[in-house]
RNA sequence: GCCCUUGUAGCUCAGCGGUAGAGCACUCCCUUGGUAAGGGAGAGGUCUCGGGUUCAAGUCCCGACGAGGGCACCA
């Protein structure tokens, strides 16, 4: 006789044990036509199966973030339903909820094609229309290998191996397809019907490289089609943003068959790189370090004192010259010890903060490049801090100042920090391991800053903490990290004379804010869609004539921006005015100066800006002004 | 590295066994036009590379390399 509780507080008496979908029919109809499942005291389950004892339940729905992670987990199962159907052969491994969807990873003797896709998709679509209810029953494991045993899923039986012996399973019937799941799962397929295949790919089972390779398919599902259109919309956005088809479209880089993952920077796009660049540069300048340039081919000895050689030699590029072997650098840090090493360091020197805008190379996995995020040769804005055990927490909390207000300067406001902590496999005692992640967290809590604690995911050498930053889409994007080290200084001999006339080791924290160069820009390229705020922005001002006659105060023009140190261009071409400003505006230039005879007649120009907007005809000073006001604002205003 | 997809003019793409196509860009000519495409003509390709099948191969098959989507990896 369970007594149920209702999330509104409202209390109801059942002479018998009652089902989720029972609580909500006695409720209203239309509740009871949207329940997905219910939740016990706090623990989900399926919609279907009776509570018996006293409880509060509440009854969720495809509004609730756990009810569309069931749609979604029923849709993967609805893989399986359509994919034994069609392809009876197939073996089913694991269907999973991921961000914004699903997937379904089978082994099949043949690959599926993407007509295979639409296939299945299809004939999920038929399913789905059947509106049939999807049975949940509690079996032993005895049953439940059995039942897998006799279909011949291979899979399944394998993961009901390592399930404990007492432990029930539940096995969800969608008509004749049998599949297993902690659930809870849709009562009826009705629910499904907003959802799409996605794509096709390749997947370990169990995640593991030396394991068999499974065909995935991924899926996406929402509650509506409103939200799924919105959703297939944003992604139809982010492909339009993808900055390897805005860079080609700009002109900003290139990569070829020669040199796989490694960067052509053309002038637009090296000019971003360049403004980058500087603006890091004079930030370190003004916070105490000092810019230090180390060499590309390092004798192979170096790096295996570093321990490199043991960890990434297939990883690194490496050279012979005379006998010798060398590896091009994949990391600063070994050279940038060899700088601190040399001349004798006293405790008064640190901390020593060298900083390198350091190019490195790193032979990564032909299957891992992806245009300028994943490369092969990058450019760090790194640098590494040479300090006492004491001075951790100032330098870190002076390096989370730098990355806020670096960050800011891109508009990205929405910055996540992560805190990684001791893994199992480390170097250094236990005290110096809770002295660094105690300076660490009391310089994020001094700050008052939210942050989230990955326990066991620090580096061998140390913890660390690594900033995240969220574009305009809403993409996180991991870029600043501070990592302690205890272990590469001594290594490699770092030492300094204490107070106390004795020789010590130094602490050593490795960081970077924008992470790479390469890297960064793809983040900038897709955040802003190519349309660069006017201090970053390849060509600043285009200055366009009308008629031939106003050439000659054009060039004057450019030659003035020029001159001033602008990144200017100028269209001279008989073209009429439209056709310029729109060229002009898919060249995503921020101002866009037209100049015809009125201009010229009063040593004026008329300006426009990317977004369109006709900001009129004023002087030449005043422009200028404007123009000023625009660049400094970085990139915290859009342009006008 | 692994699985799937893919590689045709500067760019975007069509052609899928029978002597290579379009639009845009480019060059030249006409047009000198005030806020997102004026008109005409022309030039431009060992169809990624190497093998094979065929009387005949961008087109079918095999391999290499690159690219795309994932997986694995990411000091």
């Amino acid at each position: 006789m369970p007594q149920i509780t209702l999330q509104n507080g409202d209390q109801k008496d059942f002479p018998n044990p009652v089902t989720t979908i029972e609580i909500a029919e006695s409720i209203g109809p239309g509740l009871a036509k949207a329940t997905i499942a219910g939740k016990v005291n706090n623990t989900l389950i399926d919609a279907s199966l009776p509570i018996k004892e006293n409880a509060k339940v509440t009854i969720i729905t495809s509004r609730d973030q756990e009810g569309l992670e069931i749609i979604r987990h029923s849709c993967a199962h609805l893989i399986g339903h359509a994919v034994k159907q069609l392809f009876p052969s197939a073996k089913m491994a694991i269907g999973p909820v991921i961000n914004d969807g699903f997937y379904y990873d089978i082994s099949f003797e043949k690959g599926f094609t993407p007509e295979d896709l639409s296939l299945i998709e299809a004939r999920m679509k038929e399913l789905i229309k059947l509106n049939y209810d999807v049975l949940v029953k509690i079996v032993t494991k005895e049953h439940a290998l059995k039942t897998f045993k006799s279909r011949d899923e291979d899979y399944k039986v394998n993961i009901i191996d390592d399930i404990p012996d007492n432990e029930e399973i539940k096995l969800y019937y969608h008509q004749e397809y049998i599949d297993m799941c902690r659930g809870p799962h849709v009562p009826n397929t009705k629910h499904l019907q907003h959802f799409k295949l996605t794509k096709l790919s390749g997947a370990y089972w169990r995640g593991d490289s030396s394991n068999k390779m499974l065909q995935r398919i991924y899926g996406t599902a929402w509650p509506s089609s409103k939200e799924l259109k919105k959703h297939l919309h944003l992604i139809e956005e982010a492909e339009k943003r993808d900055h390897r088809k805005i860079a080609k479209q700009m002109s900003l880089f290139h990569t070829q068959e020669e040199s796989p993952g490694m960067i052509f920077w053309h002038p637009k796009g090296l000019s971003i790189y360049q403004v980058l660049e500087d603006y890091v540069r004079r930030k370190l300048r003004i916070n105490g370090y000092f810019e230090i340039k180390t060499p590309q081919a390092v004798d192979r000895s170096l790096w295996e004192k570093s321990g490199h050689w043991d960890k990434f030699q297939e990883e690194m590029f490496t050279t012979t010259s005379e006998n010798r072997e060398y590896a091009i650098k994949p990391m600063n840090c070994p050279c940038h010890i060899q700088v601190f090493n040399k001349g004798l360091k006293s405790y008064r020197d640190l901390p020593l903060r060298l900083s390198e805008f350091g190019s490195c190379h790193r032979n990564e996995p032909s299957g891992a490049l992806h245009g300028l995020m994943r490369v092969r040769n990058f450019v760090q804005d790194d640098a590494h801090i040479f300090c006492t055990e004491s001075q951790i927490q100032e330098e870190v909390s002076n390096f989370i100042d730098l990355v806020f207000e670096v960050y800011s300067a891109f508009g990205f406001d929405s910055i996540l920090i992560k805190l990684s902590t001791r893994p199992s496999k480390r170097v250094g005692s236990e005290e110096i391991w809770d002295k660094s992640e105690k300076a660490l967290s009391d310089a994020l809590e001094a700050k008052k800053l939210d942050w989230e604690l990955l326990p066991g995911e620090g580096a061998f050498y140390g913890p660390k903490i690594e900033f995240s930053l969220k574009d305009c889409l809403g993409r996180v994007w991991q870029c600043g990290t501070i990592q302690v080290d205890f272990s590469m200084p001594e290594r490699l001999g770092a030492e300094y004379i204490d107070l106390d006339n004795t020789k010590k080791t130094p602490v050593m924290l490795h960081r970077a804010v924008l992470g790479s160069f390469e890297r960064f820009i793809g983040i900038l390229i897709e955040h802003y869609a190519g349309r660069f705020p006017a201090w970053l922005a390849p060509i600043q001002v285009i200055i366009m004539s009308i008629t031939d006659r106003n050439s000659d105060y054009c060039t004057k023009l450019f030659h003035y921006f020029q001159g001033a140190g602008y990144r200017v261009d100028i269209d001279l071409r008989n073209e009429k005015i439209g056709f310029k400003i729109r060229e002009h505006t898919l060249e995503k230039i921020p101002f866009l100066l037209i100049i015809g005879d009125e201009e010229q007649s009063n040593e004026m120009v008329s300006v426009r800006t990317l977004k369109g907007k006709d900001l009129g005809r004023m002087s030449l000073s005043d422009f200028k002004s404007e123009l000023d006001e625009e660049i400094s604002n970085l990139g915290r205003v859009s342009t006008g």
